[in-house]
DNA sequence: ATAAAGGCCACCC
DNA sequence: GGGTGGCCTTTAT
């Protein structure tokens, strides 16, 4: 089921955050993509990529008030990830993970009773478009291994030693 | 319609 | 430590 693209204002812009600095994608139906890109380019691609039929005007501001919302003062603001059932069923158990807190790949293919799609499992928690807010990083292997990270194994690393209490 | 590629896991050596 | 086979979804032929 693929839904709709950001339709209302679709805007996108960088901003600093603890972690570098990342690409933030939103219209007025919410955040659709934050992503901590190596370079400008390299987050245009990703977004064109993901949103093939979108326009996105470059807010800067934007993007800053959110990160700050998001990185200073904790909030959660609203998500719009686009992707299929399984993605999004997957996406929502990762939001379920406390802060803190880590899981493994297999425990959220059981939890959202699909224990024999592990592997999917991984596939779909690479595609997360949200990285940080829709909680990827807190999700290790089965074997103690920290797994693999979409914008590099440091920046997961980060995230969880920033969650540590 | 089919193939190939994944942020995996359990099991073996 | 390393290799293998099985598992399931997505994306690209």
């Amino acid at each position: 089921m693929r839904q709709l693209p950001p339709q209302s204002d679709p805007s996108f812009g960088f901003s600093n955050s603890p972690f570098g600095e990342c690409c933030i994608a939103f219209s007025n139906d919410g955040i659709c993509a934050l992503t901590f890109p190596e370079n400008h380019e390299g987050a245009y691609l990703d977004l064109e990529n993901r949103f093939p039929e979108t326009d996105f005007q470059q807010n800067d501001k934007g993007a800053e008030r959110l990160a700050n919302q998001i990185f200073e003062k904790g909030e959660n603001p609203t998500l719009n990830p686009i992707g299929s059932d399984f993605q999004q069923s997957i996406w929502k158990a990762l939001q379920r993970i406390p802060a803190g807190e880590t899981t493994t790949y297999a425990l959220i293919a059981e939890a959202i009773g699909r224990p024999k799609a592990v592997r999917a499992v991984g596939t779909a928690i690479g595609a997360n478009p949200i990285a940080y807010l829709i909680p990827c990083h807190r999700v290790i292997r089965s074997d103690g291994g920290l797994g693999g990270f979409r914008w590099g194994l440091d920046c997961k690393k980060k995230m969880l030693e920033w969650e540590k209490k």
